[in-house]
DNA sequence: CTTGTAATTATGCAAGCGTATAATTTCCTC
DNA sequence: GAGGAAATTATACGCTTGCATAATTACAAG
């Protein structure tokens, strides 16, 4: 009885990089930090522990590597919103609140990996540079949409109405990524697009969900 | 050379718990889950390791009441603020609102601390437990203050609106905790209220910071 | 079909983890 | 002071962790 079938096969190196970063990420988002252990992630990934040392210089390394990943998702997410939208400036920010009360943005474990990652983005240098760039990049965004509307506000108004714009996306993306059953699926772009309108005193368009042909 | 120094005091048990629940807080809100070990905490509680099995029948224990201690310690600044205010409805849902942004409620470690636990909580059902109780009595409590208010409400529009005001509260205190050094001692605060007011429809009272003599 | 090389697995190691148990030390009581 | 119970420390064990290195295996090129 030979062993004639294929122990593994071999893949290509963005495939399996691509692989062990979306191991890692569902494992801290379901169990944190502390479930994704270097042997946990080559077995969610379906190979051995040592390829993760032959794609990654350390575990660190590939930590940081799933870190960056979830960034540019965002970045990307929010950026696409804009795109296909057109130039009325209320309607910019409506759409760009919205984008970030809905899928891809909001779901189950995207808080899970946040609050995985909040520590590790404390005490390395490089994941906080990661970290504030993106932030800070979402931030002023949101602040020059807000600056783009029509009727006058001085800087320190400008600055509190997007600290406090900012503020209900946060707290309803945390809401809806903690109890993702308890709201309809477009409440919370509904209750953001409100708010945001009743904070900045503005009439906002009602919500109107993306076409899903 | 006799060794006449004594190598350790004996303390109450309350004292030793409190201050073995402080050192693991104190860890997990700095390096998370990760660097609350049996020996750190133990270290930095100024004892031995196997002394945290004295006192807790295992770590998980600890964990737990640890978590217990967080909640409770929330409940209590927010039932705090409401007892010294009057009874008229706008006042009391300003101290509220007012409570959930300033120390201590708001201060760098507990961010770290909540982070830390998110996973655990999930996992553990007996977390979960007191997480969801102090959560929804929060929530509720919340809701009830602005059923209070004059102006007349269906029940749907009570819901959103405190759904909403949750989330500014919820979103300033993750700003706050996260950026403690970008906002002015009153500006959270401050942003929380007018906020509040906008998403109601009412006119808050200015925020006049508590008196400390 | 052979050979070379890079991907992948297999094996091993030192350190740190939580926990169990035994040995000390303190402090109260008589 | 002497004795004893309880608090605290000391020591050790089995397990898991991240990482290093050696042994295999797959696949393309000649």
């Amino acid at each position: 009885m030979t062993d004639n079938r294929r122990k593994f096969t071999r893949e290509g190196e963005t495939r399996r990089r691509e692989d062990l970063i979306a191991a890692a990420l569902d494992l801290i988002a379901e169990g944190g930090p502390l479930a994704a252990t270097v042997r946990a992630i080559a077995d969610r990934a379906g190979v051995t522990p040592g390829l993760i040392r032959h794609y990654f210089k350390t575990k660190e390394d590939l930590t940081r590597a799933a870190y960056r990943t979830v960034m540019d998702r965002m970045t990307q997410a929010n950026a696409a919103a804009l795109d296909k939208t057109p130039d009325d400036p209320v309607a910019r920010l409506a759409a760009f609140v919205a984008a970030s009360l809905r899928p891809p943005v909001i779901d189950p474990a995207s808080m899970g990996i946040w609050a995985g990652f909040i520590h590790m983005v404390r005490q390395d240098p490089a994941m906080r540079e990661v970290h504030e760039a993106t932030y800070l990049a979402y931030r002023d965004h949101l602040q020059s949409l807000i600056a783009a509307l029509p009727g006058r506000r001085t800087a320190a108004e400008l600055r509190t109405q997007a600290i406090a714009c900012n503020a209900v996306i946060d707290g309803l993306w945390l809401e809806g990524c903690a109890l993702p059953e308890a709201f309809d699926p477009d409440e919370l772009p509904r209750i953001g697009l409100t708010s945001v309108g009743a904070i900045l005193s503005i009439d906002m368009p009602p919500f109107t969900p993306p076409a899903t042909p």
